[in-house]
DNA sequence: CTGTTAGCGCATTCAG
DNA sequence: CTGAATGCGCTAACAG
């Protein structure tokens, strides 16, 4: 070790010439090619693997690309890598990858629109395989700039639907509605709910769960009890509990359209010397690791982010080898809530 | 949109064609090389950007990679991206990676050997420009293969160190020692720590600090309290915890050797009818969002992963632009007790 | 069963 | 200031 940096990398031709062998022997041993009228010989196998080692050789997998028109690489593209959601997406994304030996990389849009319009470039530059898009302001349109560059791409959520795209999702409009639900069950008729922005179909959709489930028993909306924030921003529930503690007949149970929001609720809640679930009950959605780092521990909608993940890159994997236009799929992913302590 | 897949993708010739110039000065215009003895009129510029447009052409930087041998692809190495420390890192890293226009492949090694040497080999294969790597078990031959491919690695952490890689890192044993200084201080005499693995640099080095902490004050170390756990298993905290506090003289005060651990441990000990600090005091390490999303909230050392990423980034870059062969350099990035509630 | 050869799309000398 | 020609390293016809 400790030599200078940067010697010449070795090519496949320099493996074929020590070897004593062409060129496409290596190409076919390397890419392990038995079908076909091609046949290698044990001996020959052993040789080029061998001068592989020796050389230290790795193929250029730029130089493959050009020539397969497959650069093996996969992207995420999501509004935040920020704990807790979407680094378990990415896990799970990345772990079913590697079985198709299939590099990620992950964009993080910061839910801008500019920046998610230029990554399409970089996409398309990039060549990649396949995408993974988690967008709420991307349009058909867009999608379509992919598809047409070759590229596989799954929708992560209920977003705009392509003739060429799939979507996994849960059913988000259902989910919300069960855990207003079970509010309801318990007793609750005056319910809050810290939503996602009208802007994003997982704010829209999981309101109208809650819409949904308050009109089926018969409980009017309440303008004052809906509360809109930022998914992402820092302390969004914290404002939200605020808001609604500071009412004249504040709520007696708050559903929060995710785990992050739930958790600040909740810690808000605490440290004004709430009892949860007493003075307020508490129900979030995602069913993150937070939820159970919090005490009470937080009843939420369970989310199966690693099926999630791993069905994205199934269809994607489906699409790359031989389906390229296989009609648009749904793949509708399970949830359940999961009763802890908060409500 | 609507139209099925994949269409010709334009190439630099056809631009060069619709705009009615050479390839030449297509790849001029769009590479903006205005140095040496080409100068391009306003006029020609035009007409090669009206044509980039209306074939929506994007060029592939697979043939470019081919030809520049750049990729503009770094690539992170670490044992997990579940939350919350390297998500953390990887969101500092890709934002620093952004302002070169670098994508960013994250690969996580779970902390298998195979895995990480397999990696290695995928890192020259891909000819990423630089890596940033977090591992307790490579050795400076490993970092020497890709050195000697031509690729920039910066270090996290204090792990191996190579003529010509950076580390990027923080005082890990000193930032140890002054946390448990801290227990000291309030009074504690009978400290228990949660080390990490004796096999990783991260474990050994808290736990050194942890014992000159002890030491300076004349306190015996003892065994029993010193409890060495797994960074990344479900539960290691709790596990820790729970063998303290079935002593036969428990430990009045605990040192986590991170924010997970802590918080693992801190929930155990909530659980099991103790009060924090009163019964015992917490303190941990790495000041991740957990820290004050539990209560009572953290004591912690904390560590700037923001500033840790970014400065790896730099220093990537500037080993990549120009600097191949500069010698190692040692960032050392600051940290400092914050706290809280739990100690 | 194995070797020869022709590009993949781009950046870049070197002439004009 | 611009164009023609070369080759980066690899795969895949196509011949032997």
């Amino acid at each position: 070790m400790a030599q200078r940096p940067t010697r010449r990398r070795p090519t496949s031709q320099d493996v074929a010439d020590l070897a004593g062998v062409s060129v496409t022997t290596v190409s076919f041993v390397i890419n392990d090619k038995s079908g076909g009228n091609v046949r290698i010989s044990e001996e020959t196998r052993r040789k080029v693997w061998e001068a592989v080692k020796a050389l230290n050789y790795r193929p250029s997998s730029a130089a493959r690309s050009l020539r397969t028109k497959r650069s093996n690489l996969l992207a995420l593209m999501v509004p935040h890598i920020e704990p807790p959601y979407h680094p378990l997406l990415a896990a799970a994304v990345q772990r079913e990858a590697e079985n198709g030996n299939l590099d990620v990389i992950i964009y993080s849009t910061r839910d801008e629109l500019q920046r998610e319009k230029d990554f399409l470039d970089v996409l398309i530059s990039r060549g990649v395989d396949g995408v993974i898009i988690h967008s709420h302001q991307l349009s058909g349109e867009d999608i379509d700039s992919l598809v047409q560059a070759g590229i596989a791409v799954v929708i992560h959520g209920n977003t705009p639907t392509h003739p060429f795209a799939d979507n996994v999702m849960i059913d988000e409009v259902k989910a919300a509605e069960e855990a207003v639900s079970y509010l309801i069950d318990k007793g609750h008729r005056r319910i809050g709910t810290i939503a996602g922005p009208e802007a994003t179909w997982d704010g829209r959709l999981r309101k109208e769960g809650y819409l949904n489930a308050l009109q089926a028993r018969g409980i009017p909306a309440d303008e004052e009890l809906i509360c809109e924030v930022d998914f992402f921003r820092q302390g969004a529930g914290a404002l939200g509990m605020n808001k609604f503690l500071s009412l004249s007949e504040p709520p007696s149970a708050v559903f929060a359209a995710s785990d992050h929001l739930a958790v600040d609720a909740l810690l808000f809640a605490l440290d004004s010397g709430l009892s949860v679930p007493e003075d307020v009950a508490i129900i979030g959605f995602d069913d993150t690791p937070t939820a159970t780092q919090v005490r009470p521990r937080l009843t939420t909608v369970h989310k199966d982010i690693k099926s999630l993940g791993s069905t994205a890159v199934q269809l994607l994997l489906e699409r790359i080898n031989g389906g390229g236009s296989l009609p648009a799929r749904q793949k509708m992913i399970g949830h359940r809530l999961v009763c802890r302590e908060s409500a």
